[in-house]
DNA sequence: TCACCTTTGTACGCTTAGTATAATTGTATT
DNA sequence: AATACAATTATACTAAGCGTACAAAGGTGA
């Protein structure tokens, strides 16, 4: 991904979230980051594909740093989950996200609803299972229905609050009161063995969550690509780092232990750096890699 | 209301549902409706007056059946409760009703994101009022933030059925399991005391309320043009309930409670005649009266 | 320098919201 | 029945937005 595409779309997103999605025109988006209507429909075959790739690098970003707020603690941790909850909504700058994912959602364009729709799903299937990681083995039938209600609330409630008071949500301070509810909830519905969609939802979920795969050929060429990038202005080690991971992806049969954790320190080399997106962008691919080949 | 106008507003609503609000054009409308263009915006200024409009039928017809359901039963039973949440959920067809309010929330017209704001607020503060009505006073400081939850769950719980089973929900079952839910969540705010909205929020809510008002002159008007309409195909006791109404409105101090009374036997007497809806147009604002005078 | 790609500017087609208006139909009153 | 008035229709129009086409200009690497 280009370094002007990417303004475009935090352009874009800008602008979606401040104005609503059809009251930006694809005018408004040109006229604001400066590129010709040529520019835009050579990014973005449509305005509605523009909003796919918004929702895209949103998630690519959220689950990045989700999974770094992981690394060297325990999963079973209540405020890990907030936090990485809260990650999606600092993200996504919470308050007109979900406006822009209805608006998608109802654009008639199946593809557009496909897309969502998986999306959808696999915050879904990620929430369940962290619900799983801390309230134990036990919750498993109710994992589905708990993480329904968990996001219900956390939406309806963000809505509220921004709808009466103006004022930023305390996404923190929120996740954390939704969570204990979710205690209360889950005492409940295990007590009384109480079950509304149940947790066979959760298979078809699984299998789209496969789907998008990347080709080690990809992944190599990326790297490669984003080294010559680089060029001439880089520390050695994250050179090092890149090497390692492309040696390692050529081997037969790659290492996936190693693939992550090398993958993780790379990312880190680059935050807060101006590299910072296109590398995160690539450790969520070998990261999705890593996944596929476990 | 004129009957063809209802007709319109009805196609309207269904095609909004079915195909999305900014994805139905006018001309959707007017082809289906069997309409012009002409006598369309001869009716609603625009197409989101007619949206408006909409919404403010299913906020009549829906309060309407909410208050027929407590006539002579106990405001604490949670049974009734579930009955007149799912009244609404019924009368929107839920599944796409949600969107269209976003829409119109996020349609740039202050005006349009005014009215919804306050069909919100109402539906809020009703709820608060009735979950009050069934846990006890107590649960006073805690109504606000159990409503938002509620709804919250509620909704969330509804949009993914739609999205994961495609399936009609069962509205009543759903309530109910989600009323469950409220039981536990109320135990645990009340044993540790945790707010966070607070109820303070419902101040300015029940001043919006009482906003909408209408006058002794335009009820009259409006029953005495009812009146007319019905022309001798009426049964006399329809012709007395009207007429008892008029003439205790023209009273210097109408009595309420036989307003209330009354208001509910003349709205009785329509359903499931071609004059319901203007009946149930009446009776909403006789109630509305009601409440204003007490 | 040459080849190739990106970007720009602009003109165009198509759809849709909403306006304007003259002609037609329906209806109530006398 | 005749007349007056309101509602409805049909149609043409403007304005705005999405998306396409394409030729000209600019940039980049070999």
């Amino acid at each position: 991904m280009n370094d002007r595409k990417r303004q475009v779309l935090l352009t874009a997103q800008r602008l979606f979230v401040e104005k609503g999605f059809s009251a930006t025109s694809v005018q408004d988006i040109l006229e604001e980051s400066k590129i010709s209507k040529g520019t835009f429909y050579n990014y973005f075959s449509s305005k509605n594909e523009c909003l796919l790739a918004i929702l895209e690098r949103i998630k690519v970003e959220t689950s990045v740093r989700r999974r770094e707020l992981l690394i060297g603690r325990s999963a079973s941790s209540k405020d890990i989950l907030a936090e990485q909850i809260s990650i999606h909504m600092q993200v996504s700058q919470e308050q007109n996200l979900l406006p822009l994912f209805e608006a998608i959602f109802h654009s008639g364009d199946p593809e557009l609803r496909a897309f969502v729709t998986k999306q959808f799903k696999e915050e879904l299937s990620w929430l369940s299972g962290r619900i799983i990681d801390i309230y134990g083995e036990e919750v498993t039938p109710f994992a589905a229905d708990c993480t329904v209600l968990l996001l219900g609330m956390l939406q309806h409630m963000t809505h509220i609050w921004m709808l009466l008071s103006k004022g930023q949500v305390d996404h923190e301070k929120l996740v954390h009161f939704i969570i204990r509810r979710m205690d209360s909830i889950i005492n409940g519905m295990i007590g009384t063995d109480d079950i509304f969609i149940g947790g066979e939802i959760l298979f078809n979920i699984d299998q789209a969550k496969s789907e998008k795969t990347y080709s080690k050929e990809q992944l190599l060429f990326q790297l490669d690509g984003f080294q010559k990038h680089l060029e001439g202005e880089t520390k050695p080690e994250e050179k090092q780092y890149i090497q390692f991971l492309m040696d390692e992806l050529r081997e037969a049969r790659p290492r996936t232990f190693l693939l992550e954790t090398i993958t993780h320190s790379f990312n880190n080399t680059f935050t807060a750096t101006p590299h910072e997106a296109e590398a995160q962008e690539i450790a969520s691919k070998l990261w999705y890699y890593a996944d596929t080949i476990k």
